[in-house]
Order: structure tokens, then sequence, then C-alpha cells
DNA sequence: GAAGTCCGATTGTCCTGACAAATCCTTGAC
DNA sequence: GTCAAGGATTTGTCAGGACAATCGGACTTC
């Protein structure tokens, strides 16, 4: 007799071979469903590949690679001599490059965007440098306060290459500049981030309601799309009082 | 004849079979040692898979596992129809689970440490929310100050599940927390970190050498092993005029 | 009873082979 | 001259098999 496994619980996973979708995208799909509504319990073991390969009709490559995209997102640990289990995590939300007007949407907070600038000027030496263009060529600014129930949240600078993108202030106010940029046909990449704190000037905290000298949370990005080329560079405020940043890592393995 | 390829200008990569590292990770290690050196230029193409798998003396699924790799690295990015091509990325800093001190010594700072406090005591209800444990648990309850050049950087407040570790207050001050967590075997996976900003205490004022109300970037983290379990909880003020956080991260595919 | 040893189970690595899908470039038609 | 069709190239997906490394438990031995 077998040792007792934890396969006669495991939800009846199948695969369609006419959709277009590939098998191993299919089964690591149902796997994250299964974990995420709790039919595969933290800490359970998933059953042995070979097992698993067998009753699907996969070959066991397959499998292995639908397993591996879950443990590239931290939600199974695999032990050899051992299986593979459900990571008991208290909280998945991936590291990703989000927008702020996408954070605010996902939290249904309204958010609304005011226009404060919007042209082309020469770039500066800090902005050609994050850009990676000479110093004095026409870059795009945009500059934003967005607000969420009418209360301002973050004052919003950006610099786009020139060409990139020709955004209408009407387009800037309701939608995010994330989204013009993905609309354009561009598929960010990578982006590198630096996050700090400062107090606030008198302008700034005109702008966002709060008193001189209060924290304020400030972000400097430059976001690459998947040729390497910088695509913008923002330096953002955001008021502490009502905004901090929130995300999981993993270890590098 | 057939078309020029980059080939020709590749360095001569070879593999160990008697080394017990495997070929995939061989081959990755010398194809990001070319990358980083300069060998391969940004956007030079990497010759096509099956070529480089028959000069190696190995398969393609191996050579594809190479460059897997380095793609999840944000290094490559593959194309269909065109190759694999390597990324201009100006950074190349992965995002990774840092600890200060770490931190702090790989920028030649020789960071020191004040232990403030290190003892058990009941957890509150945040501290047991964050770590898993029912409220009134002993944790273990480590305070400290950390400095560079003699100039206050960072006031670090712990808490531990009690057992899991038992740091004598000589070791803390002499490296950093986080090693001394891996060198008891833990294996670290996952964290849950919040980054915001707020105005300095005058008690927290008078501990980082800064003025009450100056800004203060704080952090807080969760730190997961590999068995889902809470490892630490860190509440951490820096001063935002000395320190703010950098780093790099990749799109969700 | 405790410690060391063997063995089965499971994942890790690697191979060969095949076809599909996407891209680019050339060729041809209008 | 411009646009469309087609072929070559390259990566994406999938199959099936083989052996090694590691883990955990059972067994044996002291």
């Amino acid at each position: 007799m077998s040792k007792p496994s934890a396969s006669a619980s495991l939800p009846p996973f199948s695969v369609d071979r006419t959709s277009p979708v590939p098998l191993y995208f299919q089964l690591a799909q149902q796997l994250e469903a299964a974990i995420e509504n709790g039919a595969l319990t933290p800490g359970s073991l998933l059953g042995n590949e070979i097992d698993l390969a067998t009753r699907l009709g996969l070959s066991r490559p397959t499998v292995r690679q639908a397993i591996q995209t879950l443990v590239d997102k931290g939600l199974l640990i695999r032990r050899r001599g051992v299986g593979t289990q459900v990571l008991h995590s208290q909280v998945r939300r991936p590291l990703e490059l989000s927008s702020l007007y996408d954070d605010l949407e996902a939290a249904g907070q309204h958010p609304t965007t005011r226009v404060l600038a919007n042209h082309v000027e020469p770039a500066t030496a800090r902005v050609a440098a994050a850009l990676g263009v000479p110093e004095g060529t026409d870059v795009r600014y945009v500059e934003r306060l967005r607000a969420a129930h009418g209360e301002p949240m973050a004052y919003l600078r950006n610099h786009l290459p020139a060409g990139l993108l020709e955004p209408d202030t009407a387009r800037l106010e309701a939608t995010g500049l994330y989204r013009m940029v993905r609309g354009a046909g561009i598929t960010l990449h990578s982006a590198r981030q630096t996050v700090g704190a400062r107090a606030a000037t008198a302008a700034e905290a005109e702008l966002l309601a709060e008193e001189e000298g209060a924290p304020l949370l400030t972000m400097e990005r430059t976001t690459y799309d998947d040729t390497g080329r910088a695509v913008e560079f923002g330096s953002h405020l955001y008021r502490a009082s009502r905004y901090s940043f929130e995300f999981q890592l993993l270890v590098r393995a």
C-alpha cells in the first residue's frame, strides 16, 4: 500500500488542448486559483510531479514549468526529496511597476487630476542624465496635482523624451500617464526608484494643503522600455499623512 | 552563404562537466560576466540557441535555462523571430531583501551599532498581528541606534518571536540582525514593507541628532522564512537628510 | 534507548526530438 | 513607388526518458 498522499484532496485540474493558452499557463492559473480560494491549504503538499503529469495527460517538463512560475511568484516552495508545498504567506502582493492612478482606482478612491503644466522645454542637466539625452534637448514636461475625494494626494512632475508621446491635457486629466504610455504601444520593462522624505516648502505646502515644513514622501523614478530606452523621469511628492508605499519582495534565490 | 551573425564576436564560453555546478548555471554566470565586462555589448544579439548549444556541446533546453535566468534578472530580452538581445540597462541592481548593515558596509561606511534595549516582553496587539502570534505572547524586543562615521543614521526597533534567536548584546553591536538570523540556519524568503514619512518627535530628534519636527523616513517590515513563518517585525526610522531607499524593479511578465 | 545506516520518494539536471508561432526580409504584383 | 504575399529564421511550447542529489523515515546496531 502506498502512503497516503495529498493528491486525493486535490481539485480536479484539467487542461484544454484546443485553447491557444499554453498548457503550462493553464495549469499555473488553476493552481494559483486553488491556492487563492483555499482549495489548496497552506503547508499542504502538491503531490509529486510525475503523478500530476500522468493524471493530467501532460509531460513532466510542462508540469514543472507551471509549478516554476508559481515558485517565482513566491506562492510555492520546492524541496528535493520532500515535495512541493503551498507557502502560508500572509500577503501575496507582488512588487510591480504600479502607477498612482491605478493604485488609487483599485482602492476605490476615484482619483482626479489637475494638469498644471504640459509643454516642451529644454532638458536640465539632471533630467538629461536621467533620460539619457543631451543637455538642452527638447523634452516634454508635465506637472499634475492628483487628488482623491477632493483631497490633494500627490504633486507629480514628469519629463518624457520629445516625440514619444504628445499627451493632450484633456486625456491627462482623464487617465494616468502609464496608461497613455502603454496605450502608445510602449512596453514598460523596468524602473529605478529612489524613495526619500523632506520638509515641504511654502509653495508645495500650498498645493498639497499641508503646512510649511510638513513631512513629504519623495519618489524619483526613471522608467525604461524593453529596449533599455528611458521612457519617463518623474519627481513626485506625496503627502506623508495620506500616503505610503507598500510592497512585498522576494529574496533572490 | 549564411548571413553574418553576432556569434563571431562572442567570447569563448565553455562548460566543465566534471564540476558539480549545474551546466546551465555555469553558462549563465559566463553570460552575465560577459555582459558585465562589456564583451557582450548592449543591443547585440546573442546568436540563436541551437548554434550556441551545439557549439558548447549542450542541449537546447540547457542553454534556454541559462538564458532564462538572465531574462528573469532583466539583463536579456527574447523576441520570437528575432533573437535574444542584451538590454542596455543603465543600472542593474536587483531589488533584494537588504539589510541596512550590509548596505552601509558595502558603501564603505563602517556602520556602528548601539544597543538600547534587548529583552523579552509581551507582544502588543500590533506586534502580535505582524508576527502571527497571540497577543501577550513573549517576544524579544531589540532597539538599536545605527551610525556611520559617528553620525546617527537610523533608529531600529525589532520584534522577534521568542525562542527563534537569543541575541546577546555584544554580537548585536558587532554585526547586523539579518546576518544573525541567517547564521541561525533560517532561510529568509520574503518580506512585506511599508515606507512612509513623518515628523520627528522630541525624543526621536534627540536620538537621531535632528530637530523636532524634522522629516523622518519610516519603514516597517515583516520578514518571513521559507515556511511562511514570520521571523521578524521591524519599525525603523531613518534620517531623511542622510538616507533614502533606492531600488530597481522589473515589470511582471 | 540512542545513534548510525540504508532505502524509498521526490525534485534537480540534462538529453533528444518535434512542431507551432512570431518576426523580418525578400520577392512579386499592381 | 508602394503594398502585399511568401519564405527563412528564431524563439515558444511540449513530449518522453534517464540519472543524480537530497530528504525523511525505517531499520539495524550498539
